[in-house]
This record gives C-alpha cells, structure tokens and sequence, in this order.
DNA sequence: TAAAAATACTCCATAGGTATTTTAT
DNA sequence: ATAAAATACCTATGGAGTATTTTTA
C-alpha cells in the first residue's frame, strides 16, 4: 500500500469513474485501473463492483476510502508541519461518512 | 513521499544507524541512504545531522517522525481493518514524544 | 585507522502508456 | 452502438545492488 495508490483510489471513489479520474490524475486509464487492482491484490477484496458501466464501492472500499481521507490529510499536514511553519498550531478534524461510523483526529 | 520511504525512515530514526536499519529492513545501506535523500529532497528539509559516526535527528526530523508513527499506525489499522474483521471496534492511542506535544488519536 | 554515510555505476522490476478487447447498456 | 473497464504488450524510469570514496572520530 502506497500514497500514491491511495490517491488514486480516492479520486475513483469520488468520481465512481475509472476515465474520469485518469484525466484529473494525468494518468491512463490503465494505470488506474493497473493501481487498483493492484491495491484490490494487495488487500485482498473487491473495492469496487463493476457493474459494467457504472462501479460502486464495495463495503471494503467505503471502509478503505475512510482510512485513505485519513492519511493523505495526515500527508497534507505533514508537508506543511515539516517544511517550514513551527508556529504553534493544531488540527481537530470530525467525519461521519456513514451511519454509526465517526471517525475523530486531534493533532496539536 | 510514499509509506515505503515512511517505514525505512522511522527505522532509522529509531535506529540512528543507516546500517542497522537496511539490515533490518532487508535494503543494502545505499539504499536507505537514497530514500532517505529523496525524502529530504521532497520535503526541503534535512532530516539528520550527519556528524561522522554518529547521526541525529533534525527538529524537522522529529516532527516527521511523530506524522510516520501516525500515518503507519493508520496503516496497520487499515490493513486488519479492510480484510475482513466487521465486529465493532476501535482505538486510542495516545504519545508524548516531546515535551508540549502531544498527539490522540481515536478511531472507533 | 576503522566505522559509517555518500556517491558512482549498473541493472532490472515495475509503473505507466498505447492499442485492443471485453462487457454491460 | 456506445461507454467504460480489463487486458496485452511495450517502454522507460527509478529503485535497489555492488563497489568505491569520503568523512570524522
């Protein structure tokens, strides 16, 4: 598993759209569909359902895209925390992406 | 930055020994020392101090170090997480790597 | 010197692209 | 017939190894 899949798991999710995706990724629509399957290996379950035109997110991608939202924010931060800025400041992020699913992260 | 390069560096960092860590990681010391230089490129930070023998972790170093342990904990979680296991449940973890810094984390 | 990281170089695995096929509408 | 993903195939980049050099303790 790597950020750079993540990413692009992320962006497939959000768009339940293989070509769509490749574009704002500046991707081919096989490297996408070559990053999935690979992360689809790797984990081993189905992320999407592939119902022909249209996909769907499998209960292993809902659960994937919530840890996924998770780290790249963590990434984001990073990128700002290390490179610079020692201000004190902090971070109090909430998501309830499904029923009964809450997810809370505090950095400060 | 890529969770690859994440794990080599919390090696290191643990560590403070290139060596030791590419041992441990199965990586020859070149290896880690490149990973470790493309992380420093990408950030714009130095990580460690060289000081001949001996290497210490910069400021930016310890920062980065507390956003690895998070995003490979994320990780771990994700990876038990996603391949399978549906009961409910959650957890808390909670650090102090330094003085007036602190980090919770709660995922339920 | 000795111990450890940086560097030069080589090689190969894999990530990505193009073109095509498959599949469901 | 069309739109979208999978697949086959090829290429090139960059990640990793070996060997060597540099550094400083």
């Amino acid at each position: 598993m790597e950020l750079r899949q993540l990413k692009t798991f992320k962006t497939v999710a959000q768009l339940l759209n293989f070509n769509r995706a490749a574009e704002i990724l500046n991707y081919s629509q096989s490297a996408v569909s070559a990053q999935i399957k690979l992360l689809e290996e790797e984990l081993g379950v189905k992320l999407f359902e592939r119902l022909g035109k249209r996909i769907a997110l499998t209960q292993a991608g809902e659960t994937l895209m919530r840890y996924s939202q998770k780290m790249l924010d963590i990434e984001k931060e990073t990128l700002t925390e290390v490179s610079g800025w020692k201000e004190p400041h902090g971070s109090i992020s909430v998501r309830i992406p499904q029923r009964s699913e809450l997810i809370i992260c505090l950095l400060f």
